[in-house]
DNA sequence: TAGAAATCTGATGATATGTCAGATTCAAAA
DNA sequence: TTTTGAATCTGACATATCATCAGATTTCTA
């Protein structure tokens, strides 16, 4: 037992960890909000702080209160975004077999473009600090993918214990690359869909490609 | 006949239109140099001009002769990156049939995670201001990987026309997700390796996954 | 409703941006 | 070699952001 009630709202602090009333949360949010919408409006490089307090009818001094600075705030809603991310898990637990093993990788395939469609500038940002090598961003990308990874990858492993993987593949570069992929193309898949290629043809084409690594067959 | 002669550098100009003789050369090149070190040490939200022109051993209104802001220069290595591809597009010209296909494809992720490996901060960069819509920068992108698309592109074709890839495949769809993939991975290959994935085990499941999807064969 | 706690902000020093006029450097012509 | 003018560089500056803190304001609690 934890003691703790069903959804543990976690404690939050601010700067000179001083916990959070009710007001001070909901500013927090709004700022947070307002970081996300001009992430998406003006890009990362040039999101500056007096921005975010204008769009929120505050001043600088306070989002200071919140957040040491941009890149926590965004961190702050890497997080958030991150909390959709077992609605996407259960799917990949689906059937991989035959044709409802498609439809689990269409559905699965489907999430992760919804949940780039909604968190797109936060995501993309968040992607590149991890890159870049922030640790603090770095956790976040893997306890939001490696449930996802794992998963794919155990069932990787099933279809090489079947035979119907070459045993020269390895089931954890497969399914990275496979969630690489799906990013990717969730964050691309607009200016494909500019060029001719229709969302669903899209669709199927990565889902194909993922029920066929997955599984070592060819797609039915 | 183009009339030029077998190297054409192009006319560089500054900021105000004029052209930029050799000595101006040197110091814009030794400026992109700086700005790629430090894109690389401090991440692209921290790269500041005075930083570059320190770097430099210069001021930072020397910067602002070459470039309007920090942005176009990395447009310009972009541009500069963007030179190596053809070397890799080389390689996807390559057989695609049984045991030398597979050795195509592992040329091509290996060529591809060289790549990134020598300009990885630029690309992301580039990559990331694409994403956010950068007109220029998407250009640069396009221009860079629309050649390996487009001979994946052909390559499916030619498999759904044999009747081994399904016509429900877009051919254009499968080779961006192939790309996708490969750039990715190509950024994220240093991470999974200190996870215990080897290098050679994660080119070739690459490799694998590439031939597979391009042919429509199981890897031999 | 007084007092305390929580929240917000004006003011500010430090640093960065981006521009321009003028100083410096260089190379070709005399 | 010296002169000359085009090319290149930079000091100085007006503007803007960052990040902090002391103190004002609002909200809560007893």
């Amino acid at each position: 037992m934890d003691g703790g009630s069903q959804t543990t709202a976690r404690q939050t602090f601010d700067q000179n960890g001083r916990a959070v009333g009710r007001r001070g949360l909901q500013t927090r949010q709004r700022l947070l909000e307002a970081t996300a919408e001009l992430l998406r409006e003006q890009g990362m490089r040039d999101l500056r702080v007096v921005d975010v307090a204008r769009a929120v009818g505050t001043s600088p001094a306070t989002f200071y209160q919140y957040f040491k600075d941009v890149r926590e705030a965004i961190l702050r809603l890497s997080e958030q975004a991150a909390e959709e991310m077992p609605d996407i898990v259960n799917l990949i637990d689906g059937p991989w077999r035959g044709q409802s093993g498609l439809k689990t990788a269409r559905a699965v395939v489907d999430a992760v473009i919804r949940h780039w469609d909604t968190h797109e500038a936060v995501l993309r940002v968040r992607n590149l600090s991890a890159d870049e090598g922030d640790p603090r961003f770095r956790r976040v990308v893997r306890d939001a993918l490696s449930p996802l990874v794992d998963r794919l990858s155990a069932e990787i492993r099933r279809a090489q214990g079947a035979g119907r993987v070459s045993p020269d593949v390895s089931a954890a570069a497969a399914a990275a690359s496979l969630v690489a992929m799906l990013e990717r193309m969730a964050s691309y898949h607009a200016q494909l869909e500019n060029r001719g290629v229709t969302h669903s043809k899209l669709v199927e084409t990565c889902a194909r490609i993922l029920f066929q690594t997955v599984t070592g067959r060819s797609a039915p």
